[in-house]
DNA sequence: AATAACTACGCAATCGTTTGCGGAAATATT
DNA sequence: AATATTTCCGCAAACGATTGCGTAGTTATT
């Protein structure tokens, strides 16, 4: 068997105690050179790594962050968690995975997890249903800091960094308007939602502000929810409309029915959407969108992170992330 | 501060030895029902957990899988973690991830952090360039079962679960040959994939068995690969062509070059995918596809990854999946 | 009544690493 | 030559959970 080295064996090995190999290994002043050499040479030979249970036991801490989200796949946590791990692999942090299937329950038993593993940080997309925010305070307090991201609790006491959901919304009425339509049909994600809430609340105000009659609203929790609506309207109704799509699940069903119902875009029908940037290109024609990119965002919460962990309060970091318009031929 | 609660603080409240707490948390007989009661209670009233690192320092052993591919973006991967991670949880196992961005020399050192992390299984899918086998050898040899997916070694002593690409290959081409195209493009991924070889191989196979003329391939690394060959082919040159594409990265880049270049799809040109399953149904027809679910192959993993748990030998377990054939209309 | 068996618990070592403290040997200071 | 400093290293106690072994006290057996 491949017996994996430890401190003992090198110690036996070279005949010293466990406690200068360890000292030597990182070059303790209190250890001479050439035992230092001649520990290192045999460290190396023998591949030796220091066993991580033993070093997180004796730290009480470990060297992994936590990405709690509501599920991976899905057309934006995917790119986030990429971004992360490649953040986190060359600071030399591991990375565990956990999905509360938008379960506060299991949210709040992944949390407990994470305690009693003692990670040194956690990135976390809140569940829709989210009300009871004491396991967060709880983890907060056994010294686990914690990036709420995308879909982060209202409360000024946590750290988030968000999509400028509000702005995006104003900017989405606003190019809309700019494109001529009139009639709108804003397709937004599940209400429980914070962002869809914000999305919502910007594109009303911005709307509001320059038209007198309202947009229709329509809360499509899914892909086919969203796909089943566009049908449901029927191609006389769309004539003419212009359908703000909050995310690329909505964009997927929306896109889907309309060239179900055969309409012509942007002739008959202008889109605009969210996305993370991949599916509006697909399209024919592309989809016009506001980017909001999972990968970008996880840069934003790997700086935050690292602040968290040399010690800056949590209620300092409030970031906000703009959208980036893309010019498609949709609108 | 929230300290954890440890065996030690219940033993001190309940004035008992540490071992009986930690026996009588466990209902061993040695224990007397009435202290059992007691220190359950007051474990649960502490929400006391055991430590990770401190069992698993004991047990020489974690409660963890790894997953290591090249990349969780990207159209198939994150579907697979999804899968895993569902079951690895109802399984009491936390999940790592782990990207080897395609490098072989990232690949062996994340084979080395989960050696040194003491993972009690891993899920591989092998970077493309990966020639060495030793740290596969190593780490199955230092007592950790790998299981290999998608992208598996060739060589008969390791546990692999992949899509059946020989067979698919030949479905493709059967396929195509069934809607009467005879004039053939077969966008393959990169040639160093195994998985393109196979997909590739079959598919000559099948085609040349019934005709004398040979597809036309091209290895397209990545979308815009597959976006820019198929723009400089040019309409006149796809008239009339079947297109076979290997992968969703591919199919994405073929269908927006083909809107671009505005065929018209199946009059002009035929499209035939593989597929995780998502991406041909957004696109206008819907693309036909043979789909490889990560998510299928996620379930068949772990199904595997509990055998090998169990002490099943590594090159008993050899499994292939075939594809599903999707009806869609562009073919 | 003496021995056997059982019940219910504690001691102490172990997993591998880290670190405060103490001390022998070598060198430097008067 | 006696004292003061360095230099270099080892002892032992943590971190928290587990478990083989030992044993005081009780009950059962002859």
């Amino acid at each position: 068997m491949n017996a994996i080295p430890t401190l003992k064996k090198i110690s036996e090995h070279l005949n010293i105690s466990i406690s200068t190999v360890s000292r030597a290994l990182k070059d303790h002043p209190d250890v001479s050179a050439e035992t230092i050499r001649r520990v290192k040479e045999l460290a190396e030979m023998l591949e030796y790594e220091p066993n991580a249970f033993a070093v997180n036991l004796r730290k009480r801490k470990s060297d992994n962050y936590a990405i709690l989200v509501p599920e991976i796949s899905g057309y934006f946590y995917h790119s986030f968690i990429q971004s992360i791990e490649e953040d986190a692999r060359r600071a030399g942090f591991g990375v565990m995975i956990l999905q509360s299937m938008d379960d506060p329950e299991i949210e709040v038993a992944n949390l407990k997890i994470c305690r009693y593993n003692h990670v040194s940080g956690i990135f976390l997309a809140i569940s829709s249903l989210t009300k009871d925010y004491s396991a967060f305070k709880k983890t907060e307090e056994s010294g686990i800091p914690i990036i709420f991201f995308d879909k982060v609790p209202h409360g000024d006491v946590y750290s988030t960094i968000s999509i400028a959901d509000f702005d995006a919304g104003k900017e989405a009425a606003l190019r809309i308007a700019a494109a001529g339509k009139n009639k709108i049909c804003c397709l937004m994600g599940n209400p429980d939602f914070s962002i869809s809430q914000r999305r919502e609340k910007g594109f009303l105000e911005q709307w509001r502000s320059g038209h007198t009659n309202d947009p229709t609203l329509f809360y499509a929790l899914n892909e086919d929810d969203a796909y089943n609506y566009i049908i449901g309207l029927g191609k006389d109704t769309l004539n003419d409309m212009a359908i703000f799509c909050m995310s690329d699940e909505i964009l997927g069903g929306v896109m889907r029915a309309l060239y179900n119902l055969g309409v012509s875009i942007p002739r008959d029908v202008s889109v605009l959407a969210m996305s993370n940037g991949q599916l509006p290109r697909f399209f024919n024609p592309e989809v016009s969108y506001l980017q909001s990119s999972g990968y970008q965002l996880g840069k934003l919460c790997t700086k935050a992170m690292e602040k968290r962990q040399n010690g800056v309060a949590p209620e300092t970091i409030k970031e906000m992330v703009q959208c980036q318009f893309f010019v498609g031929a949709s609108l």
